[in-house]
DNA sequence: TATGAATGAGAGTTCATTCAT
DNA sequence: TATGAATGAACTCTCATTCAT
């Protein structure tokens, strides 16, 4: 099944090699991250071979083994290394934010869509939700370092607006999930069933803050 | 050399195999069925040996390619089995409904969330994630048996409102998405982060639909 | 490799069955042997399946045990029963020829070409040729059953011939390989490499009764 | 369920294997075909089983299938590397033979009783006609590798005679096939015949070289 | 006697991991 | 440190054989 390639080593063959490309040790890590996300996420776990990762980053097979210890580590390596940069962003902007509510949301969708749907990193949320059950310390790490910290951002934005007086529901507050489900929809489909279907999904997140709005009071105030 | 004998080994065989017969084949059908819903969900497509499939059906190996022409064709027939009746039913039921949409919605989530979320059937949905985009002919068997009547369920039941005037907004009539995506996140709290931080789904669900339907404008009328 | 289309086998299925053909033991018998020429012949011995000679002798597998311990029995029968039946018609027209060797000859390779190459009995031959050093007690059933009676029938017509001073070279006594040497050609060619270059295998064969006479040095006595 | 670990299991593993380096590639090719002549010669296609070639060459399993993309590429490889030295080389002989056309051929057939009768080689003749109709490409394959090119040379014997005026027929140049033939009957009776009643083939094929030129109207020129 | 669903050993092939270079 | 040929356990799928009916 998905058979692939096979790309066959030419045993006989005396090309030469061009062996060692100059390249910090960290910088490889980061190339051999960065290869192993593309190819976990367009294979999951068990059916990425290291092969594939190694020929993405540009090394040989061997060289992923100096630098994670196996296949698990570097996928957990993956999570780690992938979680992090998003929120502090939206923490930072949240936190500063002058204008409401509604400004606030949309600003926040706006980056969510560029930067959980179309970006790679989408690739990391389908991740978790297809291994993530497989990999418990990965799905716990991933809820202290991403969900947690988003359901927190969450909740501080439907605070403010209550405090504000913007919306009068606290339906946000108890469940910020509502208001990011329709993110996982927009990463499913865009992965899934796009072919079958084409979705505008930044219009449907727009669409979803003025419903959700709504549907929490809304009232400027 | 090596003659390895087309007479096959084991002349001593004492082994005790009660060669398990008299099971009618839709019964033999469903046990191989059912197993494999616990080993996809527990170990993904490309993870999943048929061998723990049989063992856990009870079946031997080569009965397994009795009953499904490969490993793929038993995960359609697990999709389309599982998926099948729970939407009949659904469809059944909004045809035929009487009540307001609040109503209607309840009982929609109600059977949902007994049906998809808390039940073996939810692994389905994540299986559909997290390996949807290695298997193209999956996801579109998905989209055509479950998405898009999933999708027209709802755009049934958003026309419905609307023409009562229950609901001015036409949301969720253009994105029907929005209406159903707690459903995700719930089947994916419940796998992934419930030790983490346990979620009262039934009650979110409910949330949602209060949420929704004034943020459509919903009006008794 | 060599897929075949592995005719799945409705497990659901209630088609009503036939269910014991009428038909005497020794019929059956004939009919399975004679299904198992054509499909090992076609296949080879690990080749075969045990399904494929039920399906083409209308049994099913199950019958096939009741008449035969085993494949390699199957096998051994196979080659037993479709040996003897040429070469008792071959003696006794050699023995009761009146014409010269000439039209002896060309009556005995006629007979062959019909018998042994245009005849599904030529896939015995390759049988014989492919699996016999496996199966060495057929080969020397093979020797003594058809080898040498042939060996012994074309000894006698080149001592008939050098008796009546049609010939003066007692090469083919001594080596009446050589002249059945372009019947193991034939059969090769036609099931090899007709399709590559099309061998009028009779017009050869006629070709070589020419040139074989010459060359043992033929005179028209 | 039963978690079948992502990390290789024998952890006390004192296995001793020598994993055999140092081998040039070539060398190792050769090994694994050498190994495959062997086994292929043996059991035939079908029976034949890459663990034994492994097992035979000395290396692990996995190896054959860096040199060969699987077992058909292994057996074309077989066929090709045996046959076309000794083709080779009897195309340059002919080609640069200055004698006439009696020793011309008693030195093909020398050639080939030594590489193709009495040599291992010999199995690869018999493994075409007893499997060559099953796998129609091989069939193609050996027809363009070995018979065409063979079928060549004789007919390039046959043509520089009748021009030397050596022979008057030209029945070789329009079936070599009966020049060749008792090479055929010599490989057979080697595999198969031999222990019931032995023949010096040599003395045979000698024997035909003069029967055949005389049948051809041979005359010193 | 005849059936054919069920069995499970074993086939070809893949790929995570090792280690001589 | 980096390489990639070599390894062999584990995978999916096949098919000779059995046996309840």
């Amino acid at each position: 099944m998905v058979k692939r390639g096979t790309t066959r080593s030419d045993p006989t063959g005396d090309a030469a090699r061009p062996r060692a490309r100059r390249l910090d040790p960290e910088a490889r890590r980061r190339a051999i991250l960065d290869a192993a996300l593309i190819v976990f996420a367009e294979n999951g776990f068990a059916g990425t071979r290291m092969d594939d990762v190694a020929a993405r980053a540009g090394v040989a097979k061997g060289t992923l083994y100096l630098y994670f210890e196996d296949k698990k580590a570097l996928f957990q390596g993956l999570v780690h290394d992938a979680a992090d940069p998003v929120l502090g962003v939206l923490e930072e902007r949240v936190a500063s934010f002058e204008g409401d509510t509604r400004e606030l949301l949309a600003v926040v969708f706006a980056h969510l869509a560029a930067q959980a749907v179309h970006s790679p990193r989408r690739h990391l949320v389908k991740l978790m939700m297809g291994e993530g059950e497989r990999f418990p310390e990965l799905a716990d790490f991933y809820y202290r370092e991403v969900v947690s910290r988003g359901m927190g951002i969450l909740r501080t934005i439907n605070a403010r607006a209550l405090e504000r007086g913007e919306i009068t529901s606290d339906a946000g507050l108890r469940f910020p999930q509502l208001i990011i489900a329709p993110l996982l929809v927009a990463v499913m489909w865009e992965s899934l069933f796009a072919r079958s279907e084409p979705l505008d999904t930044t219009d449907m997140l727009m669409t979803h803050v003025d419903l959700v709005l709504r549907g929490l009071g809304w009232r400027k105030p």
